[in-house]
RNA sequence: GGGAGCGUAGCUCAGCCUGGCAGAGCACCGCGCUGUGGACGCGGGGGUCGCGGGUUCAAGUCCCGUCGCUCCUCCCA
């Protein structure tokens, strides 16, 4: 029986990577710009760390995360998000004890055991910014700055997206409020769905962001949390506002946002498309002022987000109009003959060496039909036969003029580049959200 | 977790309703054109019809199950 790929982990075949690979860069461009440093945390660890950090009663934890005994019985969990990583890294490397803002980004996969759709994996990637140490609203803002212009760098219009924001207060404001919403949804409980009843007493928060239609009465009415606030963390949300109108960044205070995540303090928000479907968050994020101290550092606050690339590229490929036939290589070597054959590799190789992009007809293709090959992936074709070697020269056919020419192979070798012509301009892939820098 | 649709050549799909030789376009290979590319013409190779079972003289087609994908719901990135 044939092996096939696990549900819900796919393959990201190269002409997809191309697109990938360009992303990648362009985030890691951009996150440097604002003065952040790449970390890499590993993809396993305890599963007791997520259950801290994120929160045994969330769904990422408790029915969607791949959790597995090793060898010695230890609970090991692949991660379904890194800030806990991040922070667990922050803290064992004491990064606190530098004495200053810490600010770490990552890209890479994610793991949870969720029916795959469209723009959903089980295996899927995320970007994501973690700046600790700071309780400046400047610094909710410039997170918030650096997601809109992500997705401006990567082509999206400021009006095919929205920012919800929202303030759920510190860990001292919190009491009153679920209290406040345990006691409101207590007096409508029979109005509730069944998740929502078994909500009311493990965290009413996450009442607010249910989609039955059957709740959407009573939580239209249901006491709001910046209703709640302590004085600081009213001023901090208003500070935060500000900044915002300062950056030209509108919002939609929005709530019944409180996010599926328990380590989230005071600033929450999301950044959504309107183009993409029932999956329509690119990215999320927030403040954790209290999750450093919760794995055990020292009280450190942090904010932060996290992006999904898979929505990413789906937004981004319905924005290209790529070209995938544009030639990649500058030279396609077709040999003719068996002493062709034997001398091709060695020019192969030097021309490699030269940093000239090259491939060899290894199929064993008619003389014409490598033409016909050399024409799609190349610029030159360079003909090795009989003939050339007699005179230890070689044919180098500019494709797009259709002219050729017999050189020196010596002479050619010595510097090839000297010989072909340089890469048209504006070549591949139109419309790259991020140019590359030239030179 | 709940609901719906779809799995046929490498790709996009027709055929299924109404059971009777497994097809088209693109791609690939060869020839026309013996050492020179995109066009055109002619020819060719390719398929456990997702998988398993059932009904039938006969199943790609009908029935049941299963796996996968897509969409909605949910969850979230």
């Amino acid at each position: 029986m044939r092996v096939e790929s696990v549900r819900g982990m796919r393959d990201i075949l190269p002409e997809e990577a191309v697109l990938w690979q360009r992303l990648e860069e362009g985030i890691r461009a951009l996150f440097a710009l604002y003065g952040y440093k790449e970390i890499r945390p590993p993809l396993v660890e305890l599963a007791e760390l997520f259950a801290r950090g994120v929160g045994e009663a969330t769904d990422i934890v408790h029915k969607e995360m791949y959790v597995f005994p090793d060898k010695k019985g230890q609970m090991l969990a692949l991660r379904p998000e890194a800030t806990a990583s991040v922070v667990r890294a922050y803290i064992e490397h004491g990064l606190y004890a530098k004495g200053d803002l810490a600010k770490l980004y990552y890209i890479g996969p994610m793991f949870r055991y969720e029916k795959p759709q469209k723009g959903r994996q089980r295996q899927f990637h995320q970007y994501g910014v973690e700046a600790l140490g700071s309780l400046d609203p400047a610094l909710d803002a410039e997170v918030i700055d650096l997601a809109w212009h992500l997705m401006e760098r990567v082509g999206l219009a400021r009006e095919g997206l929205y920012l919800r924001l929202n303030s759920i207060g510190c860990r001292e404001d919190r009491p009153a409020f679920r209290e406040a919403l345990r006691s409101y949804f207590s007096a409508r409980k029979a109005e509730l769905c069944g998740d929502c009843q078994r909500r009311l007493e493990e965290n009413p928060l996450r009442i607010l962001d249910c989609k039955e239609p059957q709740c959407q009465g009573a939580i239209a009415e249901a006491p709001k949390s910046l209703d709640y606030l302590c004085q600081k963390c009213r001023a901090h949300f208003e500070e935060l506002l500000s900044f915002l109108q300062d950056l030209g960044l509108a919002y939609e205070l929005d709530p019944r946002l409180v996010r599926g995540i328990d380590y989230y303090t005071r600033t929450v928000f999301e950044l959504c498309s309107r183009e993409l479907g029932a999956q329509d968050a690119l990215l999320g994020g927030g403040r954790y002022d209290d999750l450093v101290e919760l794995l055990g550092g020292p009280p450190t606050p942090g904010v932060g987000f996290a992006g999904g690339m898979e929505r990413l590229v789906l937004v981004l490929s319905q924005h290209l109009t790529a070209n995938p036939d544009a030639p990649d290589l500058d030279v396609y070597v077709v040999p003719i003959g068996d002493e062709g054959r034997r001398k091709a590799l060695e020019v192969l190789a030097r021309l490699r060496r030269a940093g000239v992009a090259a491939d060899l007809e290894y199929v064993g293709r008619s003389l014409r039909k490598a033409m016909s090959v050399a024409a799609r992936r190349a610029r030159h074709a360079l003909l090795l036969g009989p003939d050339e070697l007699a005179q230890g020269a070689l044919t180098l056919k500019d494709l797009a003029s259709g002219e050729s020419q017999t050189l020196s192979l010596a002479e050619f070798l010595a510097d090839p580049r000297a010989f072909l012509s340089p890469l048209p301009s504006g070549e591949k892939g139109g419309g790259d959200p991020f140019p590359r820098k030239t030179g």
